[in-house]
RNA sequence: GCCGGGGUGGCGGAGUUGGUAUACGCGGCGGAUUCAAAACCCGCUUCCUAACGGAUCGAGGGUUCGAGUCCCUCCCCCGGCACCA
């Protein structure tokens, strides 16, 4: 290590106390002088542990609060704890023991290891979602989405983890397994609580245009979204048995975005699950068949269904449907490439423009009717002509469009690929539901006195397929005690991401009884300025924060309707070895070995050096790089020694002003790596000489505060800095010094041929006759024709010379 | 397949509106120090060449006085979506 190292183990923990000692932290919302700054980082799971992934999470947000401190900002930088999920349940069914005292054990264990880190949070806004004071207003809210028939219960497949014993959202399986464990899921069929998303896709998907998010995140929420523009179109059932109604005649829907191939559906596919496939059973020609072709899919998961090569599906004999355009009766399948929650659950078939389709007609030797020229193959899925259309015979396809909707009686439709949010878990360590049934099995809001509607702890947490929540006695003769005889709880509990969509609603106000955040401080403090977390939170975490704030809003309940002004996804980081951390493959960094060793500040610095925090990269963890970063430190803390009480030299000044201009530009746009590319060059420049003013060396330790702010806070005392504490210190400016000569590149042919000194305000003709002095400019003048010069102040002097 | 983001030394990565490509760091090499080693300090380190010089940002083409940066074609990697009609 460097001659004098300096003692992190003392001048830590002194550090931490005197910043404790003195609350540098708290933020008074009240406090409206100061401009807000509203930073969020995603609240941890409280799993037991802090690993280099909480490290990289917080520690380097805290560099950026602490810069906006420093910058005069009223910053709002809290923490709390997402502490409802599925760990803490495990570990009571592996262990027995208590989750509540699990996860409250691992919570502090958590706090003191955050500690360690040097991080800036305010504890006094601290948020637990599983305390009765937070879920008493999770229960509120989803009350309040209730009464507005945003919470609905019905039957529905749902996705079920065969290991974890519970349903999963859709979100939560991963290529057809248990996102958790691995498992392969199966699908089942439940009484379900849905929050409904999609009265909300258009609005979700609109308001993501203004918001200032790399545009890979807003991509990825808008194929979540996934909208669609297209036409209802309608067919005219006709079969054995098959009679107008009272209601009119039966007919099928369909929905498709290229109506203009209608001349050229020669097929109709129902889904497997679409409603009128009972009815139709009773009426065909070959009902074993169809009933054998329906059981053997239900059986199937989508994930089956999607990888099976081939498409399989059944003719619905002596069923037809009437193309509405051609008028012909063409025949009617069940096949399982149509998904009966999308759309009408059911698709005209045009085998010659549609690939699926075409898929299935060669299969089942169907005849195609090519009506759109343009491609020389049987398939052709881009636009062109249309032919065999009738009436619209030479027309551009897509100008026609129009038309042909109104021609068939249909209408333009649009679809959302989204699906409503699935909230029931059958789960024991969640938030309760607060409703229960009448006698007659209608659901009930809790009233609001009786809230929060408590968690029962007599219950049995082994897994089985019902809800650990059913057997507690407790929670029966609380409902017959309070709503009488008959009436029965409900025993699901709330999806997490439930808890975890308006935690940051909760920050401002986390102690208030009487209403989930107090409007006045909503009002003054949001949006969120920046929300800084994982990318696996895109389409799921942020969808549902992002829809509960429009629920709320239009319920006048919170000021905004978008939660988050700027986002930021981080990226990974990999073991030693380029791969992802993992117990089997032994490349797990254990961040207290190298702060024991090097010292936190150390530590956040060098994850901060890795590589960019404004895009979601993977950067492999270096042990030689962190002992580097420590010696860089060891630098500034030796440099100290050459403080003299002089005035700033201008070698001094010109070089603490484009460290500051870099630090600062690029602390502001989250690139921390090339901040500290900026203090490394600094601290050479200033090692270079002799003496240091106090006052260069002042704002060094300044631009140092929030990425070591430790060492930055100890040193500062020590050469007499103001406050203090540096962090109550303000962020340096670079003055407004130009540079008054500059070194110009030389150019022949837009190649280098050397460089002149020359001042700022020479003229070309100056410049030139400098260049001339170049050797082997003066050569190549000597040899070709100068034609032309582009001069560039400060930059370049390009002479365009042919040669003869 | 579709959408998005990328491809720069041995490695992680810098490169404002087109204007010194390879900042900063790691690793490597050499030196200094030492009885010796580690640490620390100094220098070199894109490639080819003994040197002069030349080449170089995934490949190829184009625009320009000048292209990593802009345009076209193609290849590869990462992320998202995916039988969504």
């Amino acid at each position: 290590m460097a001659k004098e190292a300096y003692d992190h183990v003392a001048i830590e923990s002194a550090e931490q106390a005197k910043w404790e000692a003195l609350d540098l932290y708290a933020c008074d919302l009240s406090e409206t002088e100061k401009e807000k700054y509203y930073l969020l980082f995603e609240f941890p799971y409280p799993s037991g542990d802090l690993h280099i992934g909480h490290w990289y999470a917080f520690a380097l947000t805290d560099i950026f609060a602490r810069y906006k401190r420093m910058q005069g900002k009223n910053v709002l930088f809290p923490i709390g704890f997402d502490a409802f999920g599925l760990p803490a349940e495990n570990a009571a069914i592996k262990f027995g023991k208590d989750p509540a005292e699990w996860t409250y054990a691992n919570m502090e264990r958590m706090r003191q290891q955050i500690r360690i880190m040097g991080t800036s949070v305010d504890w006094s806004k601290e948020v637990v979602t599983c305390s009765p004071e937070y879920y008493k207003w999770t229960q509120w809210l989803f009350l309040k989405l209730f009464e507005q028939g945003l919470a609905e219960r019905r039957l529905a497949p749902v996705k079920w983890c065969p290991k974890d014993l519970t349903v999963l959202a859709n979100e939560q399986v991963i290529d057809g397994h248990c996102e958790r464990c691995g498992t392969e899921v199966e699908e089942k069929n439940l009484t379900q609580w849905f929050l409904t998303i999609t009265k909300y896709a258009k609005r979700l998907l609109d308001d993501l245009d203004p918001l200032p998010w790399r545009e890979e995140i807003k991509d990825a929420q808008r194929a979540w979204i996934g909208e669609s523009e297209g036409a209802k179109l309608t067919f005219q059932l006709i079969g054995p048995g098959i009679e107008p109604t009272a209601l009119g005649t039966p007919v099928v829907p369909v929905f498709t975005t290229r109506p203009d191939t209608i001349y050229g559906a020669t097929y109709l596919v129902l889904a497997p699950e679409h409603a009128l496939v009972e009815m139709l059973m009773e009426k065909v020609a070959n009902p074993d068949e169809v009933a054998a072709y329906v059981k053997k899919v239900s059986k199937k998961t989508d994930r089956e269904r999607q990888e099976q090569k081939e498409k399989t599906g059944v003719i619905l004999g002596g069923i037809t449907v009437v193309n509405p355009a051609t008028k012909e009766e063409i025949p009617v399948y069940i096949a399982d490439y149509v998904l009966a929650s999308y759309g009408t659950g059911a698709v005209m078939a045009v085998p010659s423009h549609d690939e699926r389709d075409y898929a299935f007609a060669k299969k089942f030797k169907l005849p195609l009717r090519t009506v759109i020229s343009g491609g020389n193959d049987e398939l052709y899925t881009g636009t062109g002509t249309l032919m065999n259309s009738g009436p619209f015979d030479g027309r551009e396809n897509l100008e026609a469009m129009g038309e042909i909707i109104n021609f068939v009686n249909g209408e333009r439709v649009t679809n959302y690929r989204i699906r409503d949010w699935l909230v029931s878990r059958q789960r024991y360590w969640g938030c309760p539901i607060p409703i229960v049934y009448d006698p007659e099995g209608r659901a009930h809001a809790v009233p609001q006195e009786h809230l929060p509607w408590l968690l029962p702890t007599d219950v049995d947490f082994t897994p089985t397929d019902s809800s650990p929540l059913s057997t507690s006695k407790e929670l029966r003769e609380r409902v017959t005690r309070i709503f009488g005889e008959g009436w029965t709880p409900e025993c699901d509990t709330l999806d997490t991401f439930v808890d975890s969509s308006w935690y940051f609603l909760r920050y401002l106000d986390p102690k208030n009884e009487d209403d989930f955040s107090e409007q006045a401080l909503m009002k003054q403090w949001l949006p969120v300025d920046r929300y800084s977390g994982g990318s696996e939170h895109t389409t799921m975490h942020l969808l549902y924060a992002r829809f509960f704030q429009k629920a709320l809003y239009d319920l006048a309940l919170v000021p905004t309707s978008e939660p988050f002004n700027e986002r930021f996804n981080r990226g990974l980081i990999l073991g030693p070895d380029g791969a992802k951390m993992s117990k089997s493959k032994g490349n797990v960094v254990n961040p207290d070995e190298f702060v024991g060793k090097y010292g936190a500040d150390a530590v956040r610095m060098y994850l901060a050096f890795i590589g960019p925090y404004n895009e979601p990269g993977s950067y492999p963890w270096s042990l030689e790089g962190v002992f580097a970063m420590r010696k860089f430190l060891d630098r500034v803390f030796q440099l100290r020694e050459r403080i003299e009480d002089t005035e700033a030299s201008n070698e001094e000044r010109l070089q603490l002003d484009k460290a500051i201009q870099k630090v600062d530009t690029d602390t502001e746009r989250f690139k921390f790596n090339t901040a500290i590319s900026g203090l490394m060059v600094l601290v050479r420049e200033l090692e270079k000489q002799e003496h240091v003013s106090r006052s260069v060396y002042q704002d060094l330790l300044r631009l140092l505060a929030p990425y070591a702010p430790h060492l930055a806070d100890s040193v500062w005392q020590e050469v007499g800095g103001e406050e203090e504490s540096v962090h109550q210190a303000l962020w340096p400016e670079a003055g407004a010094r130009d540079a008054v000569t500059a070194p110009l590149i030389v150019q022949v042919n837009g190649k280098r041929r050397g460089e002149v000194h020359v001042d700022l305000s020479a003229t070309e003709e100056e410049v030139l006759a400098a260049a001339r002095g170049i050797e082997t400019v003066a050569k190549a003048l000597h040899e070709g024709t100068l034609m032309r010069t582009v001069y560039v102040k400060g930059r370049i002097l390009n002479l365009v010379i042919t040669q003869i």
